[in-house]
DNA sequence: TTTTTATGTCAGAAAACCTAACATAAATTT
DNA sequence: AAATTTATGTTAGGTTTTCTGACATAAAAA
């Protein structure tokens, strides 16, 4: 017999659940770099009454996200400006876009040049597995 | 294009990911009914290395099948013994179980007089549909 | 070489959580 | 009816977690 009360498979993405102590267990980042991101713009948690930070699931993506670029060797203001262009896609491929077109070229040249051959092949996110089923 | 950090699809029910505010908020029981309910180990939430509860999502599940078990009327010692029963499910319909089955009968019965004639109809855990998708 | 970036570390304060104790209405037992 | 038990509320004192802000620093960029 199946149990009524399983909200496993339908929290939503969105809710802010997790404290920070969680969030840095989970994505393998200290409360600075966390904290950092926030005060860049590239994540924006949610807070408790009392001003503790709570994040979602969708935060926890972002981190991993965030992660993963840095690791490409991608700075801040490379994620930012590519946040940024996600979130106009209806412009995209129409007319060109002065400025912003132009920097978005120079930040993926200089991804390509800055690559160092790292090489880091196959295993995304590698460690997490372990978190997961 | 889709991303690979996705992991809300994938989180372990089993894993401690929730401060006790936030269990609090999901299942609309106080901080003093969950730990009540520890205390008389109907759940075992995991701990911080500061000793703070953490409450994995099958904790919470199992909170709030004990408010569903409460609010119809068994009490805390009849839903201790129908976990114990759920964890042998293989003895079941074999030998007579002396005791335990007929102080689950009593339970049973205990139950049916004691329904008060309550009959909250259909809405099951309705409140907390507003926290799903 | 100077500046910027991303992160570490520390301090003091506030919030969240802990256990333990006492209180109590409602239900149960005697 | 009186005494006890059950499930929960409340309060107090202590510990853990998180906060912001400041200063420090290695590596990268200008």
């Amino acid at each position: 017999m199946k149990w009524v009360n399983n909200m496993t498979h339908r929290v939503r993405r969105t809710m802010p659940l997790l404290p920070i102590s969680i969030v840095m267990q989970l994505t393998e980042l200290t409360a600075r770099q966390i904290r950092y991101y926030e005060e860049h713009e590239l994540i924006s948690p949610a807070r408790s009454e009392g001003n503790k930070r709570m994040f979602s699931l969708n935060d926890v993506d972002a981190l991993l996200e965030i992660k993963d670029f840095l690791d490409q060797g991608i700075n801040i203001a490379g994620i930012k400006k590519i946040y940024d262009l996600r979130a106009q896609p209806e412009i995209e491929k129409t007319a060109p876009q002065t400025i912003t077109d132009a920097e978005l070229r120079k930040i993926l040249r200089d991804e390509i040049l800055n690559s160092k051959s790292l090489d880091r092949g196959g295993i995304r996110q590698g460690d997490l597995s372990r978190f997961f089923k």
